[in-house]
DNA sequence: GCCGTTTTCGGCCCGACTGTTTTCAGTCG
């Protein structure tokens, strides 16, 4: 089996890990960072690409040198190099890199002066006593390991956006509360829309004589101060989430926006753009020299370096800044873009709320129109309906539609995908819909080939119109099952069928790559909340996030279509 | 290790905070 991805990117980042402990030239390491990066988010598979003999080489970070030793991974499941590091230096040491206030420099002089090799040797050492008479170590430094350990222990993990959500909205309303405060805004991963946050990166703009400073780190909520500064501080949450706190003037507002958003890779390709002609972009503004010549606005940023304004949730050096300098940068889908919602579910089988309550809440939603699709019956812990359920479910939206003004009810199933690629409900059911969604809730552990046989299968089936929660990942908690999205989505696209972005904070299933690579072979998305109440809809918005960034268009989605468009598009007729 | 309408060699983003020093290295974002 030729190796994934994420294989080599995890392998990059070790090599880069130990070529700094080893105290490489940081360009070096930067080299196999960024290499890392862009091998980890590529949507296609690189032994696939080496299969059809493309030139790694094109892809930007990768020159010869990298790509051989791509190759080598791919095709030999090892690399000398960092077989050759092993050989110099413990593999666990990598680990003491991920320890707070630890280095480089400072993990190499704790491996050479004590040979501390492991976090439990670590541990050690710093309770004896024994770090602080290191050279350029001293007693609170010794103290922070020992804390930072313990909180490495506890392992501080990534957030899923909509729970960072709660704290970072509760938190700009405390801070835009303090007096000489001007402006809140959350930046960081958070503002990109990424799916988990390992932090908050907040911005203020405020008087110089604000409080802000001695209010955020006495926040209630805070259980910790981290750092504090006149213009920065860190403090943790009770919960486990840091967030950091950057005060700037009204002046630099845009560039310190910039600058706090990132991505970092983003953020140094346009710096290396200012810095080309003649300019110097820090978190203050953009300068010439010692003149200011902007940074009021994240606008006037990108103008400096001859750019439109990119938005946050492509700010990743994915090439956004290629097709920002080539005017074509998409216009990305909005939320007042969607006029329906495709996927929901009521109390017939596991909502919360009826037909009636649900249809009320997607009209004050804005939406034309939402399709009730309940789960099979195949799927008894939800009360999966039956066919005759199914029918008797059909007659009341029939009936509820005669009374409904301003949305209409569109009749679905939840129809789950059996292991042999047949359906969970006969044709007969099937065929009074107006839409089905097929989905895979069982036999996650199929191999890649039969998962993908299995789905291609459903998707053959003439009713087949929507592919629901297409990798069935749910974040942190469940891997996506083994399968070939690159080519479901080109069958997708051969058979007429759409694909599913699955708005709950928990799925953001299909993954933005996946959406680009739909996009780019003309597949739609839908964008759907899969509530199961009233209050769901809100998770639209997380949809929504996810679709930007996968540089997903108002044409690119589904259900922003009319009624009459949308009829006409899922009417298969095959 | 990558890259080039300044360069195939010599560059490679920029600043704040902390702790150990006594002018700065290390770490972080």
């Amino acid at each position: 089996m030729p190796s994934h991805n994420a294989d080599i990117a995890v392998i990059f980042e070790e090599i880069a890990d130990l070529l700094e402990i080893q105290g490489e030239n940081p360009f070096r390491i930067r080299a196999y960072r960024n290499a890392a990066r862009i091998i980890g988010e590529l949507s296609q598979e690189v032994y696939l690409l080496l299969e059809k003999h493309e030139d790694l080489t094109r892809l930007p970070g990768i020159g010869d040198n990298l790509s051989s030793k791509i190759k080598e991974i791919v095709f030999n499941g090892r690399c000398s190099l960092l077989e050759r590091l092993h050989k110099e230096l413990p593999p666990a040491i990598t680990e003491l890199l991920k320890i707070q206030g630890l280095g480089p420099r400072r993990v190499k002089a704790l491996y050479h002066d004590l040979d501390v090799q492991t976090v439990e040797q670590l541990y050690r050492a710093a309770r004896d006593g024994r770090i602080r008479a290191l050279h350029g170590f001293g007693e609170k430094t010794e103290r922070n390991i020992l804390q930072a350990v313990e909180a490495h222990a506890n392992q501080t993990q990534r957030f899923k956006i909509a729970v960072a959500a709660q704290y970072a909205e509760a938190l700009k309303s405390f801070l835009a509360a303090v007096p000489g405060v001007i402006k809140v805004t959350v930046a960081g991963s958070y503002r990109r829309m990424r799916e988990t946050v390992g932090d908050l990166d907040i911005l203020v703009v405020a008087a110089p004589s604000s409080p802000v400073m001695q209010n955020f780190v006495t926040y209630e909520e805070a259980v910790e101060t981290l750092s504090a500064g006149n213009t920065r501080a860190s403090v943790m949450l009770k919960c486990g989430l840091q967030v950091d706190l950057r005060v700037v003037p009204e002046e630099s507002y845009g560039a310190a926006l910039h600058y706090f958003t990132g991505a970092k890779a983003h953020n140094i390709a346009i710096r290396r753009m200012a810095q080309k002609s003649g300019l110097k972009i820090n978190e203050y503004g953009v300068f010439r020299g010692k003149t200011r010549i902007a940074g009021e606005s994240e606008s006037s940023v990108y103008a400096a370096v001859d750019l439109p304004y990119i938005p946050p949730e492509l700010r990743e050096n994915r090439g956004e800044i290629l097709m920002a300098q080539t005017k074509r940068l998409p216009r990305l889908v909005e939320q007042n873009d969607l006029r329906g919602d495709l996927h929901s579910h009521t109390k017939a089988t596991d909502g919360h709320n009826t037909l009636r309550e649900m249809a009320l809440a997607g009209k004050s939603n804005g939406f034309e129109y939402l399709a009730i699709t309940e789960h099979s019956r195949r799927l008894t812990v939800a009360h999966g309906l039956n066919p005759l359920q199914l029918a008797r479910q059909c007659e009341e939206i029939d009936q509820l539609n005669e009374e409904l003004v301003g949305i209409t009810l569109l009749k679905g199933i939840e129809v789950d995908i059996l292991e042999d690629g047949s359906l969970d409900l006969p044709d007969t059911a099937l065929a009074q819909l107006d839409l089905v969604l097929g989905a895979v809730h069982s036999k996650f552990e199929l191999s890649r080939a039969r998962q993908t046989d299995r789905i291609l299968r459903a998707m053959e089936h003439p009713h087949f119109t929507l592919l629901a929660h297409p990798t069935g990942r749910l974040i942190q908690q469940r891997a996506p099952y083994d399968v070939d999205m690159p080519r479901i989505i080109r069958e997708a696209r051969n058979r007429g069928c759409f694909l599913e972005l699955n708005a709950h904070p928990e799925r953001l299933d299909l993954l933005d790559t996946y959406c680009q690579m739909a996009k780019e072979e003309g597949v739609l998305i839908s964008i759907n909340s899969d509530a199961h109440s009233t209050f769901d809809f809100a998770n639209l918005r997380f949809g929504i996030g996810q679709a930007r960034r996968g540089w997903l268009e108002k044409q690119n989605v589904l259900n922003t279509r009319s009624l009459s468009d949308l009829r006409t598009l899922i009417n298969r007729t095959m």
